[in-house]
RNA sequence: GCCGGGGUGGCGGAACGGUAGACGCGGCGGCCUCAAAAGCCGCUGUCCGCAAGGACGUGCGGGUUCGAUUCCCGCCCCCGGUACCA
């Protein structure tokens, strides 16, 4: 079906035409030679799909269609405009979905690409598809190993044994980042723990940087936010608890205890250690043993959904031992408590009932002694606690500090039990080292080989890829390691450093690993030798502007930052941020929900494009709402672009040559300022409707437009609905591209002055009146005509003038009383 | 709980502290048509009024100001993120 004709104007005709001109042409891909030689680069980067069996939805097309708007426009003000598009295919989305249809995910992959890159051509799209990356392509991920031994090299990449987020029906591990509500964040699976040998990447020791330089990137403000408290710097002191027996001996050990309130350590009546903490056995008595043992076997067991749900009551078991509070002497009991996570701090806690919520609870129903040690005005130091307080206060029952005020306690406190040898300052950080292997068979393998001798040992760099074989059985079991483990024929193999019999690592990596990087092999794909050039890379990177949902903003972001410091740090790159700037998109509503799939609120956009062509789809999703707020879906709202559309192509093609007129001149430079301004701020939504009142106006009263009137806005059109944009500038007899030949129209501050103004009239604030004032007029005469306005004057009639206000050009309030 | 972002006509949404509701959807009326669709023109915050005009209006309550959707204080609600993080 064709999209809908009138006046001539048949989207599915001229968009066709153009989307074949482009590709004839090579309008929108680069030679290598252009890539390395471009004067005024911009690199316009938006988050690459993965290419889902279903196509693109309207949620996903208005992301991209955003991005593109934002490239079209840098490209008609003069830039070179790399806009790249890939495909993240590999990791669990695919292999999961090809388990389902029982299609080798290899099968599966390609035809879904196909169908991502009609929809996205269909769209109008810039894309340089010459410089396409598939992160399941061995000539893309023989680099994402690289990356990976790189950071083996330098230490940055560790195998180790440790409680992990297991998926019971992905089968496989989660980085804390996919399970971070206890959930797998594929399938929604409650998630367990196990503990396994995994790989992890060190980011905990970029921890700061990753915090310090959020300081200075030009980041959407709520994703910087997300990743601030994300990483979760928190400032608090690591106090020392000795254990004694019972007569009241050391006996060398103590337990550590993070804390960001040690000045309430006078308070602390209790200790908790977390379950799995490795001082438990050591400090438990005969007579708790069976207990605390089976205690923990219990918290082992239970599912961390179950174990960290906040309104859980809390529960616990005495271990008999006790430690002493080094700040009162006293002898205080220690218990075990899956309230007290390992993960966190280090894994044990003083308990200060008075002043922790939780701390009190689990006091409360174990009847263990609350202590006051901070007192607001209103309280003394045996004010009751009905619940526990936090508020701002100063110290009591504290010995030498009692008075301190809480704005100087914690530095106070501090010194003091560093200075007695029980403290120091410490920084704590939520952020946790990034488990990158996956037991699963769809992605890169990890490039290393284990050998009895040598231990574990990177695939020399001439080896890479090491490619993934094609294995019909890919299910994953429940044995804890990949697929690929059942493939002796592969994993055989010989040590790169001994020669010796030897084994491949048979886990694979973590897509975002394959996604940490892969803008900076966009410019690059001219070369297999070299993951990036660093010629080019110089030239292009960091991303100029990167666009995509904050979905990533802990994911995808962070890790890609991490992953750009170490190549920086290890000399590869001369920068450690990728993004310059980092703009979020907002999300596309559909009946009061996001629209995604498990909502089942999709709208599949291609039967919109037929019916009413790409231009207006893009501008109708444009100008929904604001780019960063997302939109409200409302099919019939299309009519609006679509008449507007149609409008502007009738009043193009009809336009008669001639002087412009005064007054449509003036709107006209009215608006290219204000869409000039408001295109690249990702003002879409205004400068359409800018466009629509300029449109308006020249078309007031069925006036029919002079050239020069109309002419400037077919590029300021052109982002939106570049088809239509093309069509027109090419029957206004060019020979290029609009994107190339176009300049972008300026606006002449002087054309924009209004020679009359209205002017509003207020008495007292309110509005009662309003005059045309021709611009220039002095105050005194406006006010003058203001004051002899009819209905102004019945207001002014008999009252006292106290004063009165001007603006010029805009107001006059008259003051009475 | 904490961290973000919001609450404006029937709807999506506009408004450097200066005429609230731009632009669009929807609705109503008209032109065109045998008729319909499309297109074009006009009206469209609520209430009072024939009109001129007036009153009320940006979640709620205060405040600053000649003037507040906008700034400040205190609440309520919605959306997103995050969470026994000590």
């Amino acid at each position: 079906m064709a999209t809908e004709e009138r006046d001539g104007y048949s989207p599915s005709d001229i968009e066709e035409k153009w989307q074949r001109l482009w590709d004839e042409r090579a309008t929108n891909s680069y030679t290598l030679q252009e890539i390395q030689s471009a004067e005024d680069p911009f690199y316009n980067l938006v988050m690459f799909p993965y290419p889902s069996a279903e196509g693109l939805h309207v949620g996903n097309i208005y992301a991209y269609t955003g991005a593109d708007v934002h490239g079209r426009f840098h490209r008609l003000q003069g830039k070179t405009v790399f806009a790249p598009m890939g495909f993240d295919a590999f990791g669990i989305h695919s292999e999961n979905f090809a388990l389902k249809v029982g299609t080798h995910p290899m099968d599966l992959i390609p035809s879904n690409v196909k169908n991502f890159t009609r929809q996205l051509r269909r769209l109008g799209g810039m894309y340089d598809w010459d410089h396409s990356v598939d992160t399941t392509d061995p000539a893309y991920y023989k680099w994402t190993q690289w990356i990976f031994v790189q950071l083996f090299k330098a230490g940055l990449a560790e195998r180790k044994e440790a409680p992990v987020n297991w998926c019971p029906s992905c089968m496989t591990v989660l980085a804390n980042e996919q399970a971070s509500s206890g959930a797998c964040e594929r399938c929604g699976t409650a998630v367990e723990q196990r503990r396994i040998a995994q790989w992890f990447f060190k980011i905990t020791k970029y921890a700061q940087r990753l915090l310090d330089n959020l300081d200075h990137i030009d980041w959407s403000k709520k994703t910087m936010k997300a990743q601030g408290n994300w990483i979760g710097r928190s400032e608090g002191a690591q106090l020392h608890f000795p254990v004694i027996d019972a007569s009241g001996d050391e006996g060398g050990l103590s337990v550590e205890v993070y804390t960001t309130r040690p000045d309430t350590v006078f308070g602390a009546t209790y200790m908790v250690l977390s379950p799995e903490h490795p001082l438990v056995d050591a400090v438990t008595d005969d007579e708790h043993r069976a207990t605390v043992v089976a205690y923990r076997e219990e918290a082992t067991r239970t599912d961390l959904v179950a174990r960290q749900r906040v309104d859980k009551t809390k529960t616990g078991v005495f271990t008999g031992g006790r430690c002493r509070n080094p700040a009162t002497g006293e002898a205080i009991p220690i218990w075990i408590a899956d309230y007290v996570l390992m993960e966190y701090g280090t894994g044990a806690i003083m308990a200060v009932p008075g002043h922790d919520g939780r701390d009190f609870a689990f006091a409360t129903k174990f009847e263990l002694p609350i202590v006051r040690v901070m007192a607001a005005p209103e309280h003394d130091a045996d004010t009751p606690l009905h619940e526990a307080y936090v508020g701002p206060g100063t110290m009591v029952n504290s010995g030498e500090f009692d008075g301190t005020d809480v704005s100087e306690s914690v530095a106070k406190v501090t010194d003091w039990a560093h200075g007695r040898g029980w403290g120091d300052a410490t920084v704590n950080y939520r952020l946790h080292d990034w488990c990158i292997s996956r037991q699963r068979y769809w992605g890169p393998p990890i490039p290393i080989i284990h050998c009895g001798a040598c231990g574990a040992v990177a695939v020399p760099e001439e080896d890479l890829p090491v490619i993934l074989p094609r294995v019909e059985d890919f299910k994953p079991d429940d044995s804890g390691v990949s697929p690929l483990a059942r493939v002796e024929e592969w994993y055989q193999t010989q040590c790169p450093e001994c020669s010796g019999p030897a084994r491949r690592e048979t886990d694979v990596s973590d897509t975002f690993l394959d996604s940490g990087w892969y803008f900076l092999r966009y410019p690059s794909t001219d070369f297999d030798d070299r993951p990036f050039d660093p010629e080019i890379t110089r030239r292009w990177l960091p991303v100029d502007t990167y666009i995509g949902g904050n979905e990533h903003a802990v994911l995808h972001l962070l890790y890609s930052r991490f992953i750009t410091m170490v190549l920086k740090d290890l000399g590869h790159l001369d920068f450690e941020e990728p993004y310059d700037v980092f703009r979020a998109h907002g999300l596309i509503i559909a009946e009061g929900a996001k629209m995604s799939k498990s909502k089942g609120n999709v709208v599949i956009p291609d039967p919109i494009i037929e019916q009413f062509g790409a231009d207006t789809f893009r501008t109708y999703l444009m100008f929904l709402g604001p780019y960063e707020d997302g939109g409200d879906y409302q099919p019939q709202g299309i009519q609006g672009p679509f008449g507007f559309l149609h409008r502007l192509w009738d009043t193009a093609t009809s336009a008669e040559s001639g002087e412009p007129d005064p007054d449509v001149e003036r709107k006209v430079h009215q608006t290219i300022k204000q869409v000039t301004e408001q295109i690249p701020a990702l003002g879409y939504n205004t400068s359409i409707a800018a466009l629509m009142e300029c449109l308006n106006t020249i078309r007031a009263d069925g006036r029919v437009a002079k050239r020069a009137e109309i002419e400037p806005l077919v590029p300021m059109i052109a982002p939106f609905a570049p088809h239509l944009a093309e069509e027109i500038w090419q029957r206004y007899g060019n020979d290029e591209s609009i994107f190339d030949g176009a300049n972008w129209p300026v606006c002449d501050e002087a054309k924009v002055v209004e020679h009359t103004v209205e002017v509003a009239i207020q008495v007292n604030g309110k509005l009662r009146g309003q005059i045309p004032v021709a611009k220039d007029t002095p105050e005194d005469a406006v006010v003058a005509a203001a004051r002899s306005d009819e209905n102004v004057a019945r207001y002014l009639d008999g009252v006292e003038e106290r004063r009165v206000i001007y603006v010029k050009e805009r107001l006059v309030n008259f003051v009475v009383g």
